[in-house]
DNA sequence: GCGACAG
DNA sequence: ATCTTGTCGC
């Protein structure tokens, strides 16, 4: 797609932890944080889910479409997949973005932006599992987490809806604190691949309606939750 | 060395 | 991420 077979090999199926830090480097150097966006006709959201304690069970990935701008939820592309090993911090992409692949290479039409589950560049190595799909895709991507992996809120977070603050690490702005809803936690948005900062923001808020997550995020938990639930023992 | 640590 | 029940508020 974006990379030369070896190359993308190694990004997506590294041989050791070493390596995978290494790829992690390289994707954070293609990874593009400007804006390149097609006609935006549909978007959707990114997500997976498992067995409750069995981070080495299968886990299933679903990529649900929503059509642009009227809203209207299409049939999701899901897949259930084995991952490679259990969650370790900083390594997600890895263990997710395969079956991710998978499930977006079922969808008879792709999404002008994907919206995943994670972070973008908030990441030690600027490679979170939004900048990490995206790039093996060469897709733009948004990165919606809900908490925190690095970094620091610069300043106070207002308490309205649609106030920001930049999260910092190292002296650099990796993504923004937003407030989606009044009285809620914040959620952490930041560049994933192909998309501005500010972009990025921007879309979150207009699919938030009113909830903390967006719409994206909502219908492809969903959407994962399903197949789960529908998988022998899930 | 110790604590922190997306999903 | 995941389990489960109840409770509070618009």
């Amino acid at each position: 797609m974006s990379a030369d077979p070896a190359r993308r090999q190694r990004w997506l199926h590294p041989a050791a932890l070493a390596d995978a830090a290494v790829a992690q480097r390289e994707i954070a150097e293609a990874c593009e944080v400007r804006d390149r966006i097609g006609p935006v006709r549909m978007v959707a959201g990114a997500d997976t889910s498992m067995k409750w304690r069995d981070s080495r069970g299968p886990i299933h990935a679903a990529i649900a479409p929503l059509s642009w701008p009227d809203r209207t939820p299409l049939p999701a592309a899901t897949i259930t997949d084995i991952p490679p090993f259990a969650y370790v911090p900083g390594y997600l992409g890895f263990r997710e973005a395969p079956a991710l692949v998978a499930a977006w290479e079922r969808l008879p039409e792709k999404p002008a932006i994907l919206f995943v589950d994670g972070h973008g560049r908030a990441h030690p190595r600027r490679c979170g599992i939004a900048t990490h799909l995206g790039v093996l895709l060469d897709v733009p991507t948004v990165g919606v987490a809900k908490s925190i992996l690095c970094g620091r809120i610069e300043g106070e977070l207002g308490a309205e809806p649609g106030a920001t603050a930049p999260l910092i690490d190292c002296d650099e702005v990796v993504a923004m604190a937003v407030r989606t809803r009044v009285r809620s936690l914040p959620v952490y948005i930041g560049t994933g691949h192909r998309v501005s900062l500010d972009t990025a923001v921007a879309w979150v808020l207009r699919l938030s309606e009113g909830r903390r997550l967006p719409l994206t995020t909502r219908l492809a938990h969903d959407a994962a939750n399903a197949v789960r639930r529908g998988h022998a023992g899930g």
